[in-house]
DNA sequence: CCAATGTCAGAATAACTGATATGG
DNA sequence: CCCATATCAGTTCTTCTGACATTG
């Protein structure tokens, strides 16, 4: 994954951003630490980089000034639909070897570990 | 798996090494590279350790003088079957919601991805 | 003369910690 | 006054590269 991700000069954390931005819109880096498990600290240079090259922006929160808002632009949009390609044909290879049934066999085995081991919130 | 091996002031270059070593009998650290994907480099630091842990010992080997024979002690032998069973806890507890079968096809459906990238030799 | 081995020094990266300024 | 947010500086750890001396 990391190495598709570098053809397009990107990295799985911004990846991650683009991502978490367009699935649940507009969030503070704060928030963006907690659903992509980022660091805060490591965020600020994520942003800086997804800013320079006009896949997001990043502007003060009006409701509270201690925010910032990150936005998607379209130019983000579509650099995220590029990624997504990308990643697809990576897991494509990856899986080669499986039937679809495998797949989807392989999918809730892992899925139920996840869940096993995600804690219930509290 | 990396949590469990520092409860006993281990890291998984050295279940690697100690691993290879009672598996393969003992080896040069230029075998020991190429088995345990370490490079050899690394490797000078991690024969350290273990040498000074009295795990394993490093001696010049006879027939190829630009080699050393790197060997399993008793002790290297005896903290190698402590990591087993720590590594087996872990595993247990990581598949817990998985019944038998479940493990089994998991097992079996991880195999075929690992085979089908595994590189024909040459 | 070329290749393999062990060793050392250091780059590049990722994950993480701590301090600080500002605003709620 | 305490908490949250963004930012900056810097540590640690791992992976990886390059150079070198010794030996085959």
């Amino acid at each position: 994954m990391g190495e598709r991700l570098a053809t397009l000069d990107s990295r799985k954390w911004h990846y991650a951003v683009l991502a978490s931005l367009e699935e649940f819109g507009p969030d503070s880096q704060s928030g963006l630490s907690d659903r992509t498990g980022i660091y805060r600290s490591d965020l600020v240079a994520t942003i800086n980089d997804l800013t320079a090259r006009g896949l997001v922006v990043r502007a003060p929160d009006a409701a509270d000034r201690r925010r910032n808002a990150i936005t998607l632009t379209d130019e983000g949009r579509r650099h995220l639909k590029r990624l997504d390609v990308l990643l697809a044909d990576a897991e494509a290879e990856f899986l080669a070897p499986l039937s679809p049934a495998d797949r989807a066999e392989l999918i809730r085995l892992l899925t139920l570990i996840v869940a096993h081991h995600s804690k219930p919130p509290g």
